[in-house]
DNA sequence: CCGAATCCTTATTGATACTG
DNA sequence: CAGTATCAATAAGGATTCGG
């Protein structure tokens, strides 16, 4: 029944009852996480489990009911998958992946925050990270390089593909790796990007594990710039 | 002391801990109410109650804590008034003018929402109607129209004046007015702007007072457009 | 395991009254 | 005017439970 579901929305939900396209805006996407499940849904769908991991902290109540407001809202759905995985997966609508490049500005705004003082036991997500690589790949850098590395954490994998000066950031495996890294904080990769020499020592002290062709894997990290 | 706001700002307050330049946005402006005090601003400084005004059932004391934060957080600043006004103002800093895009853009995403079901009851904020009509306006046709019209409710006023093609929407009061129109309701002016012909119906059911040059009223409701 | 629903505690908010 | 103080109503966070 759909409607239960539209009822909820229209009814208990929180509202600035201000005749204003912003206030309205704020209405649907202003509650706290909501946001960020967009930003986990930006590399593709994902399920509850997944979300769960991305955000840490989120309850998992406060993710249901999220999840359900912004269906109710058009931002998202819900799809099954097919027979061999017996689940479902949450996917953005036209509507919330037109969120997008509000999304980049927000987190273009928000760099200097991050860049004055992180907390050490802040934690990276796997889509935050992705789109970190993407914001620092540096075609002028990557000429010449042909890559392929998977990457991991936990259960969550993803790769980065970078060949002929074009780079490729998609959730899953390789088909063809040439090279698996493993982390325990993906924040490894990005001081690895910035100084590509502490590789062995990263790999000694068990920061990170490699497998396969490690000069391919050095060779990636050449592509990208940290940010100054 | 400024090391006591700040300690404020570090100490009490929800976080993500994410190391995530949304993240960190939406730990600074993600709280409620956040943005629309940014766009109360927008229009240039307001004191504490001009800001109560435009955003109703804010509360005094979330009002009174969202200033503190954002000042700390270097989006706002407080500014005394020279010596004939004994009082003071809140004013964006530079990093708070930046978010101007973002709310803009907010703003573009919600009217959808807006259009398709308004509740009439909803409060319409003096800057969110300046803000709309900067957005109505038809450099088209505005040729030949020379007004400037003061708009006031209650104790807010501003001004709008259209001039060989060029709009300027301002706080305040214009020091040389063609003619002055009073709403107890600003959306009564959207409905002019919609079908100019109600004019008088609106002045006969007490919608709107209008005094000066009634000619010049009409003129200026032609330089905009409702978008479809 | 996955995807929640429930219960309970804490934090934030909203409304109102009050003060320098 | 420009806030504080107080308190009731909501929302968020965390742990546990429960049905596919």
């Amino acid at each position: 029944m759909p409607t239960a579901v539209s009822d909820h929305y229209l009814m208990n939900k929180r509202t600035y009852n201000q005749f204003c396209p912003l206030a309205y805006s704020l209405d649907v996407i202003g509650d706290r996480w909501t946001l960020l499940i967009i930003r986990e849904l930006m590399f593709g769908p994902r399920r509850y489990t997944d979300l769960q991991q991305g955000l840490p902290g989120i309850g998992t109540n406060l993710l249901a009911k999220r999840l359900k407001d912004m269906e109710a809202a058009d931002i998202i759905s819900q799809q099954k998958l097919p027979p061999p995985a017996a689940s479902h997966v949450y996917t953005l609508t036209e509507r919330g992946k037109s969120l997008q490049p509000i999304i980049m500005q927000l987190a273009e705004w928000g760099k200097p925050y991050l860049a004055e003082g992180f907390q050490s036991d802040d934690y990276f997500s796997t889509v935050s990270c992705m789109s970190a690589l993407r914001m620092m790949f540096t075609p002028e850098k990557a000429t010449g390089i042909s890559a392929t590395v998977d990457i991991s954490r936990g259960s969550e994998a993803f790769f980065v593909q970078v060949h002929r000066g074009v780079l490729a950031v998609q959730t899953g495996l390789a088909p063809l790796a040439d090279a698996s890294v493993r982390f325990d904080d993906l924040k490894t990769l990005l001081m690895l990007i910035g100084n590509p020499a502490t590789r062995q020592q990263a790999q000694a002290s068990g920061m990170m594990t490699l497998t396969g062709d490690e000069t391919v894997f050095d060779s990636l990290l050449g592509a990208f710039n940290l940010p100054v």
